[in-house]
Parts: C-alpha cells; sequence; structure tokens
DNA sequence: TACATTATGTAATGATCGTTACATTTCGCG
DNA sequence: CGCGAAATGTAACGATCATTACATAATGTA
C-alpha cells in the first residue's frame, strides 16, 4: 500500500483534485508538480503526452468510477431503490456540490470540443442509465428520457449553485426535488 | 452606431464571448487583443486593472442584464405569466444551452472566490426573485424557496448537459419541467 | 552481485504569459 | 486652425508557460 515508489495510479487522483482545484488552463505544470510533490521528468515519465494526457486520465478514471457506482445499479435495481441510492453516493462524491464534476466543467469552455470523447459518453451513458431504470419502472421512453434529463440537469446545476451560493443544502435540495416528482413507492430520504 | 472609435462599452460584449469561449485563464491577452480587434494598449487604457477589471466589468454587464430581464420582471407578474416568460427569454439568451453561463462557469474554479462579490449575489437575487414570484403565488416560504432552487439548477444544470451532449433539446426539457411540477394554472410552453 | 529498466532531479529550451513604457495618432472643442 | 485629452501602435519587460535533454538514482531480476 504506501509504497515508496509513486505510481500513475496513484498520480491520477490527486490530479483530478488539481484540475478540480484550479481547472485546466489554470493548473500549470509548476502547480502539479508542487502539489503532487513529483518532479517535472516524474510527470512527464508517466504522461508523455503531458497536460492533455493527465487529463485524458483523469476523465478516463471518473468514467470507470460512473460506471461502477452509478450506472450499473441502476440498470440492475429497481428505481425506488436506485435512485435513492444514486443520490446518497452523488452527495458523498460530490461532497453535497462543494466538489464539482470535472466532467461538466470541461464541458463549459472550449475543453470540450478538446475532450469530447470523453464528455460526450459520459453524460450519454449516465442519461441511458437513468432512462433504462425508469423505463422498467413502467414509465414511456419519452417521459423517462424527459425526467433522466431533468435529474442530471439538477446533478450538475446543483454543483453550481451550491458552490456558487456556498450553500451546502443547495445540492441535494435540487436533486432530491428532481426525484420526488417521479412519485416513487417510496419517497427518496437521503440519509445522513 | 459604427463608430470609429471604439469605446469601453463596446468591448464588454465581446469579452463576454471570449470568457465563454476560453474561459478566463485560456483567455490570454494576446486572445483578447486579436479577437477584439483592439491593441493591447487600448485594452489597458479601457481596463487599467488588466484582465481582472475586464472580468469583472463583465459580470456586472450580465448582472445588469439579469436584473432588468429577467430579475424584476419575476417580481412584477404573476407566476403564471412571469416563469413561461422567463423561460423564453432564458432560451433565448443561452441559445438553448449552448451559449453558457459565464457566472455559472466561474464559480465551478477557484476564480469563484476572486469573483466572489459577483457571483454570489448573481444567483442570490436569482433565488430571492424566484421565491418572492413563487410566494405570492400562495406557496409557503420553505417551499417556494426549495421550488427557486429547483428552477435554478435546472437552468444552470440544463446548459451543461446541452453543450456535453450536443442536445439541443436539453436545456428546454431540463427547464420545461422543473416549472411544469408546480401545476401553474396554465401550463408553460415555450413559443417558437 | 551485476545489469537493464524504470524513476527522479536539475537545468535548460523557446514560446507565451500579463503588464508597462513611450511615442504617435486621433479626437473633442475652442 | 490650435491644443489638451483620449486613444492607439510598437516594443519591450521579467515571469511563467509546457516541454525536453541528460545525468543520476533507485528498482526488479538474474
Amino acid at each position: 500500500m504506501a509504497r515508496t515508489v509513486l505510481e500513475r495510479s496513484d498520480l491520477i487522483p490527486v490530479l483530478a483534485e488539481i484540475f478540480r482545484r484550479h481547472g485546466f488552463e489554470g493548473a500549470s505544470i509548476g502547480i502539479i508538480a508542487k502539489e503532487t510533490g513529483a518532479g517535472r521528468s516524474s510527470l512527464y515519465h508517466f504522461f508523455p503526452g503531458g497536460k492533455d494526457e493527465m487529463a485524458d486520465a483523469v476523465l478516463a478514471d471518473i468514467a470507470l468510477w460512473f460506471e461502477t457506482h452509478i450506472f450499473t445499479p441502476l440498470t440492475q435495481k429497481p428505481a425506488a431503490i436506485a435512485l435513492p441510492d444514486m443520490i446518497d453516493a452523488l452527495d458523498i462524491y460530490f461532497k453535497s456540490g462543494q466538489r464539482i464534476c470535472l466532467v461538466g466543467a470541461f464541458a463549459l469552455d472550449d475543453l470540450r470540443d478538446r475532450f469530447a470523447r470523453r464528455i460526450g459518453p459520459y453524460f450519454t451513458r449516465w442519461r441511458e442509465s437513468l432512462q433504462f431504470c425508469l423505463e422498467r419502472d413502467g414509465r414511456p421512453s419519452v417521459d423517462a428520457r424527459a425526467q433522466a434529463i431533468q435529474i442530471l440537469a439538477a446533478v450538475q446545476g446543483g454543483i453550481v449553485l451550491a458552490r456558487a451560493t456556498g450553500d451546502d443544502t443547495a445540492f441535494l435540495t435540487a436533486v432530491t426535488a428532481s426525484v420526488s416528482h417521479l412519485g416513487l413507492p417510496v419517497e427518496p430520504e437521503p440519509r445522513i
């Protein structure tokens, strides 16, 4: 575990937090080297493609996490369980909205085109999984799709709101409201 | 109209679009000079505080626009009219989500603290105006506040989704859904 | 231990960063 | 026209940018 030698996989979560805090353009190699504790040589050794490869690896790592912890459960558990579970997991992952969604942030400026192959599929997979979960709950495809979009928007917008206003409750308020309109058998109540 | 002399107020909307496309860190003075057509001297003549003052002026300009076209109508017209009107105005302003909300984008990384005095009030005023509109419609304060947050999140999240997936309908889908749950006398139907 | 591989430290590259100085031009106004 | 003010062009500043070269150190394996 506590290896004395740095590994590429150890770097990725640290890189993710650096990109979250400074943004892609704001995270210079100097800052990255300082905040990771790795030298420039090590960084380019693990990521020969430079900053682009670092960000790409981070986005791939995020995609993997969501595939495992968010998308897959949505396709396996009934909506009344899967959706409250998702809300719980997201509230922890995004730290009540204070921790941003890097994929969403990258989608906002011209980084979107540079990392399009990571950004598009992330949201499409998420929407598809939500829609699948809602359709299996007996909802028409068109309704399920719109509801999935609404939930996704509540998540992304909740993050923006929470960070912009410093209101730690905004994220959960937005996300639970978007789900509570579905009239699921058990009202989703986030566990504290 | 087509003045031969550049004015500070002419620059601000152009600066806004540049910051939208490249982000704050990504918009270098070189890029700004090239894309505005103004020389470095002119830029620093109108904005002695440099890039920070440019962004601050842009944010102030945006705040003024929203105060006039979004917040004030919410406090003057009944919810059944004000909310559909707001949706129409936002769909045009944000170009179905393809044009980002600069204030929301700045809230995501460490720019949030640098421009906190612009970012916080923007969302607080918006939430307050929405909440006021809903309370006057007879809704309890706590409910009105939660509904306002949900609508705001749908707007911000709808922009992220629309840009990330290239789906021009996602923005309107998210925003109209967040409002349609209110059960207003007339179902909000966006005019095309 | 010996050796090839992998990892790191140091220092430098040219390019671009934000910003400034200063001379020149254009303007408003008499 | 004349003159002060406002606006612009050009060139440069030191700092920092992403990236590379190369020497040194640590490692896995035999």
